[in-house]
DNA sequence: CTGGTTGCAAAATTTTTGCACTGGT
DNA sequence: ACCAGTGCAAAAATTTTGCAACCAG
């Protein structure tokens, strides 16, 4: 996905390079907080403001154009829309990795919403840990 | 569970009305942010300040007495420490129920962390959709 | 008694808002 | 050219801090 103008437009948002910035270091970075996009978006675009970079992430948020990844004792970070996954976010360094859903655990979390009745929208999977980077890191 | 007292020794903080008063208000309401914790405890204890809520909140997370639940979109809420679960969050009135954890998932998640080489810690389920009774409200 | 805790008020931080100007379509 | 979008500066909201008085152990 590099095709951020067609992505805003057909979510009815101007492609105005606030915007494909915002989308484009997200895409390079990952997951991202707001003041992260902030400092990143500046270097390409000086003159933007943090409260267009708010202005911003809250509609594309309700546009589903990116998602908000709360995080425990953290900002929440923001990731460009994508299918299901789970999160491992290292407690050490603060990097949040993708990992694909699992179709067992799916099906788990299905069952359960039909037997209480709970009419289910999204799953949200964080796994707090250590990355391998940071053991090596604290190993040594 | 309603020694608080002891609790909060175990954990090397003094037992004053003020800390006794936070746990009891979480306990009888389950999942509460901030503000919600300061309007329940003010009704008892009414010269109590804010600075004194965001205090023992963070002293009681270090001390993993309340841990702290991320939710998208919202203020992070907070509940007594227990043995892990799911999350079912209602996205329309906002309640959050507790549901045992299915060994099933469990094995799946610590499967992939030894198979990522991430030395998991904590498990964090939240299932967002809409509950049985804000399901009702609608339809009528 | 005495060191941890509280409550206040002030400071710092984070987020939102209003509005004139700008730029995408 | 029109109107959504931007950037600034100011306001609002949230969270943290310093310190004198207080109280649990």
């Amino acid at each position: 996905m590099t095709d951020y103008v067609t992505l805003l437009k057909e979510n009815d948002l101007k492609a105005t390079f606030q915007r494909i910035s915002i989308l484009d270091v997200i895409d390079k970075n990952g997951h991202m907080s707001v003041e992260d996009i902030y400092d990143e978006v500046i270097k390409v675009h000086p003159s933007i403001s943090l409260a267009t970079i708010y202005k911003n992430i809250i509609l594309m948020v309700e546009r589903t154009v990116l998602v908000e990844v709360p995080i425990t004792g953290k900002k929440p970070k923001y990731e460009l829309k994508k299918t299901d996954h789970i999160h491992l976010v290292c407690t050490e360094c603060g990097e949040v990795e993708d990992k694909p859903c699992i179709e067992a655990t799916d099906k788990v979390f299905n069952d359960l919403s039909t037997q209480e009745h709970f009419k289910l929208r999204k799953r949200q999977v964080n796994l707090y840990g250590i990355c391998e980077s940071c053991q090596r890191k604290i190993a040594s």
